[in-house]
RNA sequence: UCCUCAGUAGCUCAGUUGGUUAGAGCAUCUGGCUGUUAACCAGAGGGUCCUAAGUUCGAGUCUUAGCUGAGGAGCCA
């Protein structure tokens, strides 16, 4: 049985049963042991009592942190304060024993950079068991919350052949030899043979490909692993991360806004719902506001504002910024700290950029100058997410391609769809690591994925 | 990529204006304790002071370069 069915189990009291986990902390002497033992089925251990003399000496000194053990015996009501109920064991088996001298997992103090260096190891800790258990149940909530509004899952490719999706660096996907790749006669690297007959790279978003799933299905969402080779060294950047990119037919950008926050809402409420056994052990641990701030989202509207309303409110602050406030120039961190904690003091989806420093595909306003973009900004961890209404006149779009300079034999089949019954649509990215940072109340992105990619570093 | 800070025992850290044999807590090991709660009490072992070069009679401490990590910025989700 499983640690969390046992504790939550009034009936199993008394009966005998079978626990199997690893060790927590031992503790005790020759006539009688403690062990807490933890499955990862919750953040909860349960206290299993040795006595000692039962059992052979050389068994006995197996039982040490982080070993991995089999016990079976009698659950009862436990005399202890901590806890209500234990397990008596009657038969102990070792499935493997952890060195205490080489096992680097102690029963106290690690910091969080020591245990990024032992990431095979960290899932093991009460802090990445919470993390762990509660970025499954997002992920869990993130389907369910689509599927429930007719959404369909569409899985675009990791693979792409288009260097145009305009979200950063790319990772270069090729099978040609790395020191003696086949060249043309300008010395330049011949595609031409490599595996795809071009060149390839890892997607830096689906959501070129969403568009053409919602403009089939109407709704439609990816969640996959998306790839940045920028040379972003923060705690809210991964190389790898995972992104949720919703994309709808028929929403506009009041749409499109209104699903954003919903969709958060609807996921922050889950976590409260589903977590709050490991969601109050991060508080106590690490963030003592943590479940008033995700409570406090959940009780507050989202304020909606335009860039330009965004540039008056920052000019008029009074503020000194380090950054000039302009219209024109995009919002920096520390303008958009000052709106989200600030001036508003809650979640702001701010919208209507200048088009000069957005994406090509973002539709254009009647004014010439702006396009519908938007960003929803959160505290503490800035953009979670970043969206639009998509241009869906072919005219427009394709002179602003032009403009842009972008490759328009490469976008034909985007271009396309703009030709062949176009639709007013919307959509935005989520990044699925930036939720799970905010709603766990970490501080680095790098503690809320098991295995992060970053500059420099790929162990693992 | 830029700026700032850091790197000393397995972990977290202290180490004074450069000066004898580099310390503490936790962990580990040994001993003690029949109900512990990050158990407790006593004792012991444990160091390439990140690397390299330099200054100096003498460097954990000062200088330079590099490596690694963290924070801030940019890029963005």
């Amino acid at each position: 049985m499983r640690v969390k069915e046992i504790l939550q189990s009034p009936e199993a009291i008394g009966k005998s049963l079978e626990a199997k986990g690893w060790i927590r902390t031992k503790r005790g002497n020759k006539n009688i042991v403690f062990i807490a033992l933890n499955d990862g089925s919750t953040i909860h251990s349960i206290q299993v009592v040795i006595n000692a003399p039962d059992f052979p000496e050389d068994l006995i000194r197996q039982l040490t942190t982080g070993a991995c053990i089999g016990i079976k015996g009698i659950v009862v009501q436990s005399p202890g304060k901590e806890q209500s109920v234990e397990i008596q064991a009657d038969d102990i088996t070792v499935y493997g024993s952890a060195n205490p001298e080489t096992y680097p997992l102690q029963k106290k103090g690690h910091s969080l950079e020591f245990l990024r260096e032992i990431a095979h190891l960290r899932p093991r800790t009460n802090t990445f068991g919470a993390i762990l258990r509660i970025r499954h149940a997002l992920a869990f909530a993130i389907h369910k919350y689509f599927n429930d509004n007719g959404f369909y899952y569409l899985h675009t490719p990791i693979i792409t052949g288009s260097d145009c999706e305009g979200a950063g660096e790319m990772f270069r996907v090729t099978t040609l030899s790395a020191s003696n790749p086949p060249v043309l006669k300008d010395g330049k690297v011949d595609f031409s043979e490599d595996f795809f007959g071009k060149e390839t790279s890892l997607t830096v978003s689906g959501q070129l490909e969403g568009e053409l799933g919602a403009l089939a299905l109407s709704r439609v969402y990816t969640f996959g692993p998306t790839f940045r080779a920028e040379n972003s060294n923060t705690p809210r950047h991964l190389a790898e991360f995972w992104m949720i990119e919703p994309e709808m037919a028929f929403y506009e950008i009041d749409d499109n806004m209104d699903l954003a926050e919903d969709f958060l809402k609807s996921l922050i409420r889950y976590a409260l719902d589903h977590c709050r056994d490991d969601l109050e052990f991060l508080q106590k641990m690490y963030d003592g506001e943590l479940i008033d701030r995700l409570t406090f989202i959940l009780d507050n509207t989202f304020e909606r504002i335009t860039y330009t309303e965004a540039i008056d409110i920052l000019v008029q602050s009074g503020e000194k910024f380090e950054f000039q406030v302009k219209w024109g120039v995009d919002l920096q961190t520390e303008h958009e700290r000052y709106l989200v904690e600030k001036h508003y003091k809650k979640p702001v989806m701010v919208t209507d950029y200048p088009k000069d420093i957005k994406a090509f595909y973002m539709k254009q306003n009647d004014d010439g100058r702006t396009v519908r973009g938007m960003d929803v900004l959160f505290p503490k961890i800035g953009e979670i997410i970043g969206g639009s209404q998509r241009e869906e006149n072919y005219d427009k779009l394709k002179s602003r391609i032009s403009e842009l300079k972008l490759p328009e034999k490469d976008l034909w089949w985007y271009l396309e769809t703009r030709l062949f019954g176009t639709a007013p649509h919307s959509g935005f990215g989520l990044g699925f690591e930036r939720l799970v940072l905010f709603i766990t109340g970490m501080g680095n992105i790098r503690d809320v994925i098991p295995f992060p990619r970053t500059p420099k570093n790929a162990e693992f």
